[in-house]
DNA sequence: CATGAATGAGTGTTCATTCAT
DNA sequence: TATGAATGAACACTCATTCAT
């Protein structure tokens, strides 16, 4: 049903995507393991790439020879996470999901639940990426439309279908995506970056759900 | 009545925060001008005080005679944001609020009203202070607690006022507040930071407003 | 007799040599005399003019309208204890000294204990002239041979007539000048400077006066 | 016999020393080499690393990559000069002069012709370290009790020996060290700081012996 | 006479990047 | 492939000095 798992991890996908036939060497893996980590807990700009090689166990030299630079190595963790794996990722979730007959709550619930281990499991790419995306224009100004246009197109199919099953209010899809948004970002940017959460419990998801779908007023009797 | 105004410009409140007695020259007021640009633009890591300085039209040195260390400078824009000028401004705001029999529809739409204002005549600052707190983890964990502490202890009093009138639906208060917490984080960063919007249509807080009164699930009839 | 006091305070005997008709302000002695103490303490190129602005209680402009550059600052302090108080009061006191029918040794313990007394009284501005002759090439040549020139012609003077009353071992004139350089530079140089001792006790003039006259060896019987 | 030479230079020792399997680079032994003449001529403060750089035939970042600080390279210097090297030569030394069974003379004369030799040899850095040390009263306050104990351990010893032997008055230990102290801390800094001098004659060195032995004085016939 | 805001050349230090081994 | 010594441009910061008030 809609709880199948599609593995997650990212590191593996990477190497998939990003070296087709490049097998990875240990030391590049504990390379970018270090990157992530350091990028994720002080940012890429307070990170230098001579911590990174100390804690990989690595020469200097040898993560230039790899990634070129230490842009490239940002981009390494981040492009496979936003171009190739996220997209794939949600068609597959969202074909499936849709298949099934089930309602917009069961939807919403399943939908959720995937995303959020994705990201529990991928907590700090994640983070970089968010962080990153949001502290430099113009790296915003490159990805962020993509991402939108990405998202917007796979979301509006779904809506439709939900509005058509008498599932969603009658309301401008353009106001749903919007409100959609804001509360999915706030929901990932307040518990994987401000709060630092490691896991999300199912209580909090359900009350998540439970708002979407209802909100907190209380409707005069 | 609530729309009544409260100044908000930041930099006019500062002068009197900061420094009570000590007048502001020209070339300080312009050196945190364009700090405050670029540190919204680039991020205060990418932002050099050699930049800042010729940008503001001003030597190096008088950057450093004013504020010590580029930190400092950073600070004397972020701290007057969140220590002083925040609560304040929002209890004035609340009482305000409360005093009238207004409805929690009333006073969503207001208060949102209100800090969306605030925000945008501020729109540059307020992106420095999330930018800085989302990115280095240490900022983070200094600020964010008084952050959380204020406004929890400010909202739950005016939750527990609106339940009584029947205004709130009978959700614990831990789960609104993450709620709130969560939509409002969401609509702030998704409009200011990410699409870097300057201002917020009447419509938009509209739909807001709606939204988390009612969600945008149908129930079954 | 051999032990009357000279005034030795150079803070006074500077207002007469170096302004003769200039009287210091208040700020002009606060600055001397705070320059004094840090430059003694942290050496010349260490302590910053806004340090003994601050600590004098003066603006920087000050210090720079009396004294125009920090160089000169410190020759303001240098030069009236080398070049004008040094010779003159030691002539003086030889003079005094050489009337009296003394012996070599009362004439070195009388001479050891007024110059003790000198540099006592100015401890400080011994040490930043030592410290900075020391310090810097370049200053230690334009200043010590004049130094030298003027300490040997009246210590050959004064040499000569105790080897006439037979007080001194036939000896080689410049050997004694430099024994006497030696021992006395040592002696100074150890007790002011090296260990910061405040004053002498009279029995380790006693010691010192035994030694040079004695040696500390046993000749064998 | 006593003369035997023990190899004096510091360069090499320190080698040993400090990096006892590490290897310095051509360029590493040239900073050295430059930051030592420098730090001679015109003092640690006055002395920039951009200057050394350039003398080296060296980027400036060389520098930091192998000493991490300015203050660090001046302690590269030092630090073996003072804690390894003095007080392990000069036991080497005093065994070696003890069991001979030399008179005090012969003591005396040997001792100083060897440090004289080994001070020759590393003329330039003990003028750092001397410099330094009278310089900046906190670096004094860390180093000089260390060199006071060291040497005063060493030469008590010595000076028991002596007066069993009949070669010394019996005078206070104590009042012997302070006496010893302060001649050759004066022959010391008066030569090869002061005078600048490259080495001192043999002459020179029998005069002082001379002196330190019997003093100046005539003993009334 | 005294101020203190402003300057700008200079300083120690960092760090992404290169390259000979 | 991997190294790490070397680089040099850029950076935050200092400080003696100037000058309008």
């Amino acid at each position: 049903m809609v709880n199948k798992m599609v593995n997650n991890n990212l590191l593996d996908e990477m190497a998939k995507i990003l070296k087709k036939s490049n097998k990875q060497t240990v030391k590049q893996k504990k390379i970018i393991e270090v990157a992530i980590t350091l990028f994720a807990e002080k940012g890429y700009s307070n990170t230098a790439t001579s911590e990174i090689a100390k804690m990989a166990g690595v020469a200097e030299g040898t993560i230039f020879k790899h990634y070129g630079t230490k842009e490239n190595l940002l981009l390494s963790i981040m492009v496979p996470f936003i171009k190739d794996f996220f997209p794939t990722m949600a068609d597959e979730l969202i074909g499936e999901l849709m298949n099934d007959k089930c309602t917009f709550e069961e939807f919403l619930r399943a939908f959720l639940t995937n995303r959020i281990a994705f990201i529990s499991e991928n907590r700090e790419i994640f983070q970089v990426v968010i962080k990153e995306i949001i502290y430099k224009e113009e790296l915003k100004n490159e990805i962020l439309p993509y991402i939108l246009e990405a998202a917007s197109v796979r979301l509006v199919k779904v809506i439709e279908i939900f509005k058509q099953r008498g599932d969603i209010k009658d309301i401008p899809n353009d106001s749903i995506l919007k409100m959609l948004g804001t509360v999915m970002s706030g929901f990932f940017i307040s518990n994987f970056i401000l709060l630092n959460k490691k896991s999300i419990s199912e209580d909090a998801i359900e009350d998540i759900v439970f708002f979407i779908l209802n909100g907190f007023g209380q409707s005069p009797q």
